[in-house]
DNA sequence: TATTCATATGTTATAGCATAACATATATAG
DNA sequence: CTATATATGTTATGCTATAACATATGAATA
């Protein structure tokens, strides 16, 4: 039997509905301080449910952020890339098959096999592209 | 005039000379215990050389590590891109202009100007691709 | 020379990110 | 009923990074 896994529970769901509302990534203690409230108190209980959240694609880590994102739409394990506007914080979601295999491609030249992928573009969004006074570093 | 970049520090040059010695990337704290004796007794001394070696492109950060390596050749404003070996720890870093060029392209779609990309593959490098009995998460 | 400026470093303290280790609770499978 | 897997609670700790302010040094120039 392939054993089913269980439902997510009532702390990973609300997890999840908090990144999903939020505007922006939110990091492990913004979503600490927003479940305070609800009776989190540790960070260990935002970490495991993230992880699950993780595990089942339904949720990514912004590597360079250290942070976290819902998945935007449901991946059968294709890679996610992130553009990350550094102006007003947003993170658009995109996936491409064609990089993804030139990536497998390329490093797989030396005999290296992949298991995951970090693609991140810092940079800026098409609305702040025209106002990008100031550069907000990463 | 074009204002030459003064030379590196001694602190600096040791910063990368150890960068340069590791077989695997270092952190910052890494850096700063190879460092004490040597009379740098604070993270901020790291931190600031490790700014200006990436600056001038002579190290680079691995965001899904939090660590750093030096550049392994120099770079005129191209993509690093890295590989990751899980098992053994050592990071390959390779460069491809066309990958660039499509990671530019897909994320510029939208009207995204990029002005930095993170490349990081996780998986396992040739030498432990046979052996690979025991997988060392992220 | 004296002044100014940019750069680097020292120093102290703190903020922010993440996990170890152990205890408890609950549901489901066998 | 018991064993197992999963989730959470709790306490403590470790790792990563920067703020804020002081000091030093060298190069450019008035």
């Amino acid at each position: 039997m392939v054993s089913a896994s269980r439902p997510l529970s009532p702390t990973q769901v609300r997890v999840l509905e908090l990144l999903s509302a939020a505007a922006k990534p939110l990091s492990a203690y913004d979503l600490l301080g927003l479940l305070r409230d609800e009776g989190v108190n540790a960070p260990p209980t935002v970490y495991r449910a993230l992880e699950r959240l993780m595990r089942d694609g339904l949720a990514h880590r912004i590597e360079s952020l250290n942070a976290f994102v819902a998945c935007n739409k449901p991946h059968h394990s294709e890679l996610a890339s992130f553009a990350i506007c550094d102006h007003c914080g947003i993170v658009a979601e995109f996936t491409d098959q064609d990089l993804q295999a030139r990536l497998s491609a390329v490093s797989g030249r030396s005999g290296f096999h992949a298991t995951r992928m970090t693609v991140e573009i810092h940079g800026h969004c098409a609305k702040c592209a025209d106002q990008a006074h100031e550069i907000i570093p990463h």
